[in-house]
Order: structure tokens, then sequence, then C-alpha cells
DNA sequence: TTGACAAATAGACATTCGTCGATATGATTA
DNA sequence: TAATCATATCGACGAATGTCTATTTGTCAA
């Protein structure tokens, strides 16, 4: 059952609790930039198929993967923008006297 | 007992961790732009000392907060730049084609 | 239509985590 | 020195989390 979390707001609690975790970290670098089954993400992984279907339930309630799903099998891709919104909001959040987030505010506000 | 993690060295998996909490994140916020000690921010909150002194240890050992004991009291305060520091790492990690990332990777690295 | 494959779900289990009250430690003050 | 105050630590407890195996669901191919 999905999560009915409004995507577009963004939680900085859920954002930390979404990564907070190896095996979740790892599953995001193997589908940065590309797309991957959920077969060829277990194959790279250390742990069982429920297992990796589990942790991007997670990252999928978290707006952190995007998904396509193909026949019977099931493309996954880590969403890059959505990290750097919550990158963004956290540095908002927690450092508004750094330079940086000035830099990042403006560059990512529309 | 302190961890002995190296702070210089950035872990994305334990800033995330220590983020990943509704309760770190309103500390965090309190003491974002301002020192309090461990009773001020206990008296905003809605938790216990023990609670509040269990985060705040757990904030330190991320590097998140600075300390300044002084007679009795203890100060405590956001590390914003250690905060704009994890960011800027997670989106060079998960991140890399993002145009923010580069900008956010010029203007962080020294 | 039946068998094989991909992915999700269910249920169980051990571990971690957040919280509390009680207590210890350390510093100031009377 | 004794009392008080600020903070840290301890031990316990329930809830949440990560993992597994077994099973279900859905799709394709023979």
């Amino acid at each position: 059952m999905t999560k009915h979390t409004d995507l577009n707001l963004i939680d900085a609690v859920a954002f930390a609790k979404a990564m907070a975790d190896q095996t979740r970290q790892q599953i995001m670098k193997l589908c940065c930039c590309t797309r991957l089954t959920v077969s060829e993400i277990t194959e790279k992984m250390a742990v069982s198929q429920p297992t990796v279907s589990h942790h991007l339930a997670i990252l999928r309630d978290a707006g952190l993967v995007t998904i396509e799903p193909e026949g019977r099998e099931t493309y996954y891709s880590l969403n890059q923008e959505r990290v750097t919104a919550c990158c963004g909001q956290i540095m908002l959040i927690f450092a508004p006297e750094e330079e940086i987030t000035e830099t990042v505010s403006r560059a990512l506000m529309p």
C-alpha cells in the first residue's frame, strides 16, 4: 500500500529516514544515472530480492526513485532532482547563515 | 563513550541517521544560529532532559553540534557548516547530473 | 493453458531506537 | 562543608526497523 504523502511537499525527516540505511544508499547508488530492474539490483547486492523490493518501496514512498513497469519487469532509477530539492531544503532550514545556502536557494527556487 | 568517528570524513549514512528523527531535527532548529544550554532546550521541548541529552550526544557524534561547557552549564549550537558539507556530499553522490550539484561542488570544495 | 519468470506481499524474528524515571557526576553557592 | 543546580549516564521497556523464507500476484512464452 502506497503512502499518501504529498511528494511535492518536502519533509526533511521523511527524507532523512529514507536515506538512513546503508542498504538503501547502496541501491540509490546503483540506480543513479541509470535504470535497473529489481533483479539486476538484487544481483549486485548481498541481500534477498524481497529485501530489495522492501527498500525500493521505502524509496518510492519518499519520492526518491522513479518507477517504470515494462511487461513483467519493473525499472527503477534514482530521482536526482528530488535529492537536490531535499538537500536544498535541509540547507535552508539548518544552514541559513552559510553562503552556499544562499547560492543553492537562488538556484533551486523557480 | 564518544564515538571515535573521524568527523572530517563525511559518512552520508551516519549523517542521515543522525537527522532521521523528528525530535533531533527540532533540537537542531532550536540551536540554529544561537547557543542554548540543555535546560533551555529542554524547556522548549516536549521530552525529558535525559532524552534531550541523549539526542545531543547523537548529534555531537555526527559532528552536527558544537559544545561549549561553561561552569555547570553546557552550551550547544548547530554546526551549520557541517550541514552544508554533508548535503553537498550527498548531492555529489546521488545527484551528479544535476546542474545545482555542479554549483555546490565548486562553491564547497576548497 | 500451462509452466516459468519477475516482483510484491505476508509473517516471523532479532536488533536497534526513542523514551522514561532513577541515579551519578561535576560545578557553584550558602 | 553541605546543599543545590545542570548535565550525563544507567537500566528498562515498547515500538520501529531490517532481514529472511514462503507465498502470492502478474506477465510472458511454449
